[in-house]
DNA sequence: TTGTACGCGTTATCAA
DNA sequence: TTGATAACGCGTACAA
């Protein structure tokens, strides 16, 4: 049964309760709410009263008095995609341990119905609000709104606005210091879609740390697409280019798959011959792969948890400004490790 | 910039549009809300002043008057998986078009958890709830709830509640018929984790193709997991006990993923000589694949949109009861096609 | 055509 | 210790 069977149209309310006790209103909302002021046989009177009547007070009242809805509106632009969902689950975590609901709104990357949503949300007196975006570029900014806005995965091209994002460049970085500690030392670099800072992002910070160290890349970076097919025909270059290489470094899980099996294909071993990592840590690609794939964990959850984090401080009155970066780890697989010759 | 520099503690009321207007609040109401009772001019000026002031009406209040909040609460138990997100688009889908909003939990395959947030949802004064599962196993009612339920994906055990699911019988018919009319004779299933009932649904859909068509299967149905591992496994199973063997039904994207690679690696060549299908079309995979797999789509936002769309119902006082299957559809790719000899 | 007054469910203040 | 009353922001009968 969905209803109750003889269901009340309306909820049970708190003078329902009171009426049951034999008290007013205010001692049933003292008693309710622990206040001192209420003799402790009323107080047992009230509570089971509303035991009784299974009375939940109407949250929606209680905030028209206090200003405050205990809610924040969440958009999201990719509520298919990969990246935005872990930024959401932190989100909803941080929110959900607290008494804070989050209303959620799908705006698919189109502008015009985020202005919607962001209305919508504004109408229902959300605390505050969080953008999620659906690729990690900066985005333009709401612009001045009633109530704190944060940006999260993709952050706001304001720097007045609060934003939280993931280091890339660090996961290039932990990247090339992983492959150098395992002894590698003729590097490629396979990264995806140009248009992406990320794909820029994170062959630099690859770049980077090979240049602390004295190590040049084989060759430039290789842009392409975020897909397996673009890992398949990258590796296939690098191979022909340079038939020495014993690591490639690429810019996604999908595109290190596809590198696995080209190499596999030529008859090369990973990771003996060859140490392939990819990005972003996404299990479902990365443990099904062979060897398992050792690939950069961008904490996105913890995206989420900052971002919610503060907005939670800046709603308090405590808000900032500027871009918040996240770090992320290396998940060391079986497609790394110590060459053998 | 996040808030308006010397943004008001306190939203903009209609009592302050009405001042400013130099009118009532109720006339202010009625200008705003299209009353035929307000001299035109007067409706200018408070259309002007709401401007001026950014104006936004509270919901919230408007809801404590109506009895309704306008917000329905959606309790997922698997935020992060690839299964429960279409599920909440199509619901997300259904209800932003509209005009009531989602609250958003997740309750992470916990019961405890999932009741706090059923408690808390209903302090809320939800119109309703909708509880997506993390499988689609049937599940333990919530029993008698002040407001209608509806169960996506996973649904209840009792049959008086109202659940939608998606047709996986169906899907390994659609699966079968498909193979037969490719020319093939010699199927064998390899599905997912018995604990499942999705495992056997959809062999038991294949098997009741192959019946009415007069066929039979290569050996038992497979169970294992699902994993690309195990379909790497099992289809190295099939060609060991039925060489002969001209095509692998699989319960899913990932196993299918698996049995692609074991069968080139064998030097089988699809679909010349196996095709092979898949379940979930989970593009990421399906797309990716060599060749791109032929699988079964479920139509999970249909799923989530048939949920709201009879929660709506439900609310408007049209409720049912039972269990709506969502048809599910053949997405026809490389792996499967006519035999080459 | 406009304004006054009440009610929605709750909490807080203040008087009893 | 308890209760009456005034908010909160809005819509709507009803009175002016």
């Amino acid at each position: 049964m969905t209803t109750a069977p003889g269901a009340p149209r309306r909820a049970v309310t708190l003078a329902d309760v009171a009426r049951l006790a034999g008290v007013s209103v205010a001692t049933a909302s003292k008693s309710l709410n622990g206040r001192q002021q209420v003799r402790a046989e009323t107080r047992e009177r009230v509570l089971s009263a509303a035991e009784q009547l299974q009375f939940s007070p109407n949250v929606l009242a209680r905030h028209l008095l206090s200003g405050r809805s205990g809610t924040i509106g969440l958009v999201t632009h990719d509520l298919e995609g990969r990246f935005s969902i872990p930024t959401l689950m932190g989100a909803e975590d941080a929110a959900g341990t607290g008494k804070t609901s989050v209303l959620l709104c799908d705006a698919r990357g189109d502008a015009l119905r985020e202005q919607y949503h962001v209305q919508a949300l504004l109408g229902r007196r959300v605390d505050g609000l969080m953008i999620v975006g659906a690729r990690p570029d900066p985005r333009p900014s709401l612009g001045t709104l009633p109530v704190p806005v944060v940006y999260a995965y993709a952050p706001s091209q304001d720097p007045a606005d609060m934003s939280v994002v993931s280091d890339n460049v660090l996961g290039g970085r932990l990247v090339a210091e992983h492959l150098l500690a395992c002894g590698r030392r003729r590097i490629a670099v396979v990264t995806g879609d140009p248009s992406y800072g990320a794909a820029h992002d994170r062959a630099a910070g690859v770049r980077a740390a090979l240049d602390d160290a004295g190590v040049t890349p084989l060759g430039e970076d290789r842009y392409g697409a975020w897909t397996e097919e673009w890992g398949r025909t990258a590796a296939a270059l690098v191979l022909d280019q340079h038939p020495d290489v014993d690591a490639i470094a690429c810019g996604s899980d999908h595109i290190a798959r596809g590198v696995l099996d080209t190499l596999r294909e030529a008859g090369r071993r990973v990771p003996e011959d060859v140490a392939v990592t990819g990005h972003d840590n996404w299990e479902t690609l990365a443990l099904s792969a062979r060897p398992p794939l050792t690939s950069v964990d961008m904490h996105l959850e913890e995206v989420g948890r900052r971002a919610a984090a503060l907005l939670f401080d800046a709603i308090e009155g405590r808000g900032r400004s500027g871009t918040e970066v996240v770090p992320c780890r290396l998940v060391p697989r079986g497609s790394t490790g110590p060459r053998a010759t």
